[in-house]
RNA sequence: GGCCCCAUCGUCUAGCCCGGCCCAGGACGCCAGGUUUUCAUCCUGGAAACAGGGGUUCGAAUCCCCUUGGGGUCACCA
């Protein structure tokens, strides 16, 4: 089908470059080129974008092909990954086509659009600094468009450092944009860019320009950082004799606190964590002492991610989600995860605002996407996450536990049975609000009993077990009688005994015998239901803990 | 700083293009009650925005201009 109001088969492509993992913001972008070319039942490519030689790195980049399947977002071009990819317009890799580009950069330098320029990045740098130091805008001054072009060729075979730059016309530049309209840069303002590097790798500016136009994208959809760019792109175009593609571009995604969002986002919160704590070390088994004390008196160092992740992970602290494999890993479903991210930038109208990629494949449009930058609010994400949880049904949500389980919380299904984890997924389903939680929140039930411990300074546990006239842990030896004879332990029959408990000492008050059950098993005051509870932990450990939570509470100074 | 883009509750947004139905609707968050064996849910109610100033018009959140504010970009990164 075509875009009517272009009359051409709409392409479009997802352009990322592979340094680093998917980020949301990328994400989102890959979404929408993916829901507008869906939309119009047209043609979706993905191109790596490695021209950075620096930066690349093939690992990364399959990493997102990941990231992208996870979310639901399929390729017709590209790279081939579980099922997506192929296409007749390859290669994808930019890195790949370096003879198609110095082919294009000749003829640009053949016909006068393009010359070879001599300074090196020293140079240039400096020219920069002084333009600052005067309070102009720089320019590239052009000075090797007056070379002589026997000293350009001598210079070429003597193999000095040089580039190529686009030699940009002069004239106002003006193109069209499906989100903000029409767009126009005075003449004078884009300076002569480099379109070859030294390296021989083309630029950004220019491999775009010529992948878009072989692979017959229609349709450029990418961030409004871009808009700039847009214009040297269009300038390009023209000189190369290829047609303009629509170009649309989409509003950035930010944190709450307006700044924008990146991979050091990370980094900067364990830094102000470790800084809280006053942790003058690393824990135990994470990273280097001296790695640690390098990052912590260097501001501007960053720790590897998995130097993080250690980290963080040793100090039970929570780095902020930014790449779409954190939400992943956080217990977020995919689906929720593109619903969100679609809302930052766009909506369906009509107070809509819940909706699956089926729904944007067939209703999403450029003339409703936003103008204005959306700041990212995790709370709502959550709310949304929590509300698709609870639509699942218990086996879906028993298997997306399971599956998460299996990725991330091993330990819970090596120490607890089939049976076990089913009814630890019954009763945490409805408290849910990730997949991650039920893990997080209930390291109790696979550590050894003997690992418990209780905090009796604790107001809470206080509450439940020392205070007021028949205190909790007066109770607990009847109860452990009576959990001791409990057949079968399962919780509907602890739910009987524990009630009729109640309703003999507490006249019906469960929470008097729950909530001191609850501290001596658990260690602390929050857990499932407390039936469930017991009944995951097997009465062989409710006995434990319950026995040596009685030893524990008898060993305190008395008060 | 130059250039470009933008401007509705704290946040995401509906309404804006094709002025009146808007003393501006929804969602998340927040506040106050309620349900609940803990936690989390859940239910009820509430506070909360058209950045400011000029026009145009019988009438402006909606159209125009200015101011202010925010953002992007000024690389041999993409």
């Amino acid at each position: 089908m075509t875009d009517p109001s272009t009359d051409c088969p709409v392409s479009t492509r997802y352009a990322p470059s592979p340094s680093g993992h998917l980020h949301v913001g990328g994400a989102r972008t890959a979404l929408f080129c993916w829901a507008f070319s869906r939309r119009h039942h047209g043609n979706f490519i993905l191109r790596i974008e490695d021209t950075d030689q620096k930066r690349s790195s093939q690992k990364a980049s399959l990493g997102f092909l990941e990231d992208l399947d996870w979310l639901g977002i399929d390729w017709d071009e590209g790279p081939e990954f579980a099922g997506s990819g192929g296409g007749d317009h390859g290669p994808y890799y930019q890195s790949q086509r370096l003879p198609i580009y110095d082919e294009h950069i000749m003829k640009l330098v053949e016909a006068g659009h393009a010359y070879w320029a001599f300074e090196t990045p020293e140079q240039l740098d400096a020219a920069r600094k002084q333009a600052r130091a005067e309070g102009r805008a720089y320019r590239y001054d052009r000075a090797a468009l007056e070379l002589d072009p026997a000293e350009v060729r001598q210079r070429l075979d003597r193999g000095d450092h040089a580039v190529v730059r686009f030699k940009v016309p002069p004239g106002e530049v003006t193109f069209d944009d499906m989100v903000l309209g029409t767009t126009t840069f005075p003449d004078g303002e884009i300076d002569d860019f480099i379109i070859r590097k030294a390296d021989g790798f083309p630029t950004y500016h220019l491999a775009v320009v010529v992948d878009d136009a072989l692979m017959e994208v229609s349709h450029v959809l990418r961030a409004q950082e871009h808009l700039n760019n847009t214009a040297r792109h269009v300038l390009l175009q023209r000189a190369l004799g290829f047609g303009v593609p629509a170009h649309a571009h989409l509003p950035l995604i930010f944190n709450p606190d307006g700044s924008k969002m990146s991979k050091r986002d990370k980094d900067k919160a364990l830094r102000a964590h470790v800084k809280t704590l006053g942790l003058g070390g690393p824990p135990a088994g994470t990273i280097d002492d001296d790695v640690f004390q390098n990052w912590l008196s260097d501001k501007r160092s960053q720790l590897e991610i998995e130097q993080a992740d250690a980290l963080a992970r040793a100090l039970d602290f929570e780095l902020p989600e930014i790449n779409v494999n954190d939400f992943r890993c956080s217990g977020y479903l995919p689906g929720v995860l593109c619903n969100f991210l679609a809302l930052n930038g766009w909506s369906p109208g009509n107070d809509l605002e819940k909706f699956d990629n089926a729904f944007l494949a067939e209703n999403f449009t450029l003339d409703r996407v936003q103008k204005t930058p959306a700041h990212f609010d995790r709370m709502k994400l959550l709310a949304f996450n929590l509300d698709a949880i609870q639509e699942l049904t218990e086996d879906q949500f028993h298997t997306l536990l399971r599956e998460h389980a299996a990725e991330y919380r091993p330990e819970f299904l090596q120490l607890m049975d089939q049976e076990q984890f089913r009814t630890f997924s019954e009763s945490v389903h409805e408290r849910s609000k990730t997949l991650d939680e039920p893990f997080r929140t209930n390291r109790f039930l696979v550590i050894p009993d003997e690992q418990v411990t209780w905090d009796f300074q604790s107001k809470p546990v206080k509450k439940a077990l020392l205070n007021g006239d028949s205190p909790g842990i007066s109770h607990l030896p009847a109860l452990r009688l009576l959990l001791d004879s409990v057949d079968p332990f399962d919780s509907d029959t602890l739910e009987q005994v524990l009630k009729d408990y109640a309703d003999q000492k507490f006249d019906g008050q469960l929470g008097k015998v729950a909530q001191p059950l609850r501290v001596a098993v658990s260690g602390g005051t929050v857990s499932p239901p407390i039936f469930h509870t017991l009944q995951i932990l097997g009465r062989d450990s409710v006995l434990n803990r319950i026995d040596a939570c009685i030893n524990t509470a008898a060993s305190l100074p008395s008060t």
